[in-house]
DNA sequence: CCGAGACAGTCAGTGTACTGACTACTTGCG
DNA sequence: CGCAAGTAGTCAGTACACTGACTGTCTCGG
């Protein structure tokens, strides 16, 4: 007794979003490429040659998870990562043609899935939608990064 | 270049917000305890002496991810597991006393980081928020399995 | 009353995702 | 120039999350 529904925690809900969409992707765009190495090809492709920790903060990973994406995504032919003759920390990212061979491909399929994912609600609702998460979205990460592009101290 | 903006894509938004309400949590609730094991202690606090497999469909988790997910509760003491003298294939879960003082006290923290979470929405926004994102995991989870609880085929 | 199919749980394998400790390289300041 | 502070990437440890193969138990029809 004394238990909460469930179903009023956005946390709850958001781990329940993500368990559906990770169902219609794996049926409907890869069951080799995940959407987080999706994101990653996507932005490789709008921007070559960015280093790991760019590529990480692009997509929303931490220096770890991104390290192991990419990995996996070299070992399968997707990218090319080379030393930064300018910076020898860094590594420089760019799609093989395999790469952006299966960005192309998945970039369709990604648009036919997110059609259907989004079916349940009306036009107006979907945009809706999108902009309530981004906004929590944000707003949670301005907790851990206090916002300077805002509001520099003077 | 032909990449696609991710912030249009539901399945990228629902992984950010997941994230964003991670870091709440740890910060806000518990660093010992998770979003799921806190799932886990609430539903056998409403009803307990169910077995695995039903507190994983009620938590909506899978077979393999329950039973971790249990082990490390039962493990931490907040749990305790039974054979089920009708049913040998089954485990009766129930609470012991320091999981019944730990739910107790996740509840009230995790009302007040919810509130902080669902902030920068206004109240209707925030029902709305509830409401659009268990519309979209609903109708995703009735691909997986077909509606028999609406049209039962005749 | 026995065997086939259904069902609960485990195990191995893969893939996010985070923290915290560490290494190697760079840069800027004294 | 030379070292301290900062930065990019790695590594170990923990936790969720899924699939597919397997083990043990139950149940129902013949």
């Amino acid at each position: 007794m004394a238990a909460v529904d469930l179903n009023t925690h956005p946390g709850h809900l958001a781990r329940r979003l993500q368990q559906a969409h990770h169902l219609l992707w794996t049926t409907m765009v890869s069951e080799e490429i995940t959407s987080p190495q999706f994101a990653v090809l996507n932005t490789l492709a709008a921007e070559p040659g960015l280093d790991q920790r760019t590529v990480g903060e692009r997509v929303g990973l931490d220096r770890s998870t991104i390290a192991e994406v990419i990995s996996r995504l070299i070992r399968r032919g997707f990218l090319d990562k080379d030393r930064d003759p300018r910076d020898g920390r860094r590594f420089l990212l760019r799609l093989t043609d395999d790469g952006l061979r299966a960005h192309r491909r998945l970039t369709v399929r990604t648009a036919r899935m997110n059609r259907i994912f989004l079916a349940p609600l009306s036009t107006e609702e979907q945009t809706l939608f999108l902009d309530l998460i981004r906004r929590v979205a944000d707003a949670a990460d301005e907790l851990r990064a206090p916002a300077d592009h805002l509001v520099t101290p003077s």
